[in-house]
DNA sequence: TCTGGGGTCCTAGGGCGA
DNA sequence: TCTGTCGCCCTAGGACCC
């Protein structure tokens, strides 16, 4: 038995536990720079789609008093490894598939009655973190994603629990389910289905094994068997990643070599200090840049470089002087630029190291990377800088409704007043 | 003024050596 | 030396996820 335990509007969730005055209140949670809706509160959705960019829909957030939230990473993470803890105290079986997400493999639990262990599995995390989930089990992976999708949609029938676990269970759900709700079935996919009258995701399933796999590949066809109720997808255990990305949106517009040069410097400093996180070198590097695609009356450029770098490294400095090197190539004068972004690609772990034959790290590099990441965790991020990031200039993501750390920050404790 | 960020897997097709 | 074929590797692009 597989289940999906997946935190209700997980964001919006987050900023409600330490606000209960907001429960039952519309809550929105917005993307970095303030930009667009990324989480909202079941009271927030009739008024506000996914995505709606914040701009657009101040009037509405108003009229309606929707509160509204930056997005605040360390909040969400930190409660996000409190709800998968308490998970993992029901089986050693955890694949944290998402930061609201996991799947749990109960194996050997034909014993168990199913149910109550979902009631109880609820229970502990409302109790432990405040925060609502819902618990789809089922035989496979895929149905578990359609079962879990049940338990959200009819909380009052299921109180956040259902079970697949008959044959006439598994056929109703998959008639009810829409084919482009079905978990691997995007939005391509879905039309070209629709297309040939397949509207459920049982009806995907009565097609044949030689189609789905022609046309929608073996990613489709082990879909398929999943739905059928024959596990195919097993439990994943993360490795390390395969590439790093550093990107984001400039708060308003950048023109200036230098200015741009300082934001790309820091994404090469970011994605160096996740490599040595976690202990890998990379041996490729691209960098993007590009103009505001949405400003139709602005001439538009974007362009992207890739570079091999002489050897692999995870040195803040190297990637600075690659990144910087990229930049001047694909660098065009005139533009008003509105994104950019550092990608590190070609990992390899630290200790497999290809030494190259003609040029070799500065034996300096290593040590004083330990030494900056250390004064770095001890003082706060960001506080030991490199020169290409400007020492003077701090550049701040538009993060207006903030809320406080509440659960990693002594200062931004919660009070409570008696 | 203002529209997020970060990933994975798979396939087709070309280059290339055996 | 020329040509055909096979299999491996790489890359770009498509599709998907949160």
């Amino acid at each position: 038995m597989f289940a999906l335990v997946d935190c209700n509007n997980f964001y919006a969730s987050c900023e409600r536990v330490f606000r209960p005055n907001l429960n039952s209140k519309p809550v929105v949670v917005l993307s970095n720079n303030d930009g667009c809706v990324i989480a909202r509160s079941n009271e927030a959705k009739k008024f506000i789609p996914m995505g709606a960019p914040a701009f657009k829909f101040k009037e509405i957030f108003q009229k309606e008093q929707i509160h509204v939230f930056s997005s605040n990473y360390a909040l969400y993470g930190d409660m996000s490894s409190r709800v998968m803890n308490l998970l993992s105290e029901f089986t050693p079986d955890v694949e944290v598939y998402s930061i609201d997400e996991a799947f749990l493999k109960f194996h050997g639990f034909d014993l168990f009655n199913i149910q109550d262990l979902g009631n109880q599995m609820y229970k502990r995390i409302s109790r432990g973190t405040g925060i609502p989930i819902s618990i789809g089990f089922a035989p496979t992976k895929a149905l578990s994603k359609v079962s879990n999708r049940i338990a959200k949609k009819y909380p009052e029938q299921t109180k956040g629990v259902y079970v697949i676990d008959s044959e006439e269970k598994r056929i109703k759900a998959l008639k009810w389910l829409k084919i482009e709700d079905v978990w691997g079935i995007g939005r391509r996919h879905a039309k070209r289905l629709k297309a040939l009258n397949i509207k459920s995701a049982y009806e995907f399933t009565l097609l044949s094994d030689e189609w789905v796999r022609k046309n929608m590949s073996v990613v489709g066809l082990r879909l398929k068997h999943d739905l059928e109720g024959k596990p195919t997808l097993g439990m994943e255990t993360p490795g390390n990643k395969k590439m790093i990305a550093t990107t984001r949106t400039f708060e308003g517009m950048l023109s200036d070599f230098d200015d741009i040069k300082e934001r790309v410097s820091s994404f090469a400093v970011s994605c160096s200090e996740k490599l040595r996180r976690q202990k890998s070198h990379c041996n490729m590097l691209m960098v993007f840049l590009h103009t505001n695609w949405y400003r139709k009356d602005l001439q538009q450029y974007g362009k992207n470089i890739i570079i091999q770098t002489e050897y692999p490294t995870n040195s803040s400095i190297d990637l600075t002087r690659y990144v910087t090197k990229a930049l001047k190539k694909i660098y065009k004068e005139g533009y008003q630029y509105k994104k950019a972004g550092v990608i590190v690609m070609g990992l390899t772990p630290e200790n497999q190291k290809q030494l190259s034959l003609f040029n070799s790290e500065n034996p300096k590099h290593q040590p004083l990377m330990k030494v900056v990441d250390k004064l770095n965790r001890s003082y706060g991020n960001n506080k030991i800088k490199f020169a290409s990031q400007s020492l003077g200039r701090q550049w701040k993501m538009k993060q207006e409704k903030l809320s406080p750390r509440y659960t990693t920050n002594l200062n931004e404790i919660i009070t409570v007043n008696v």
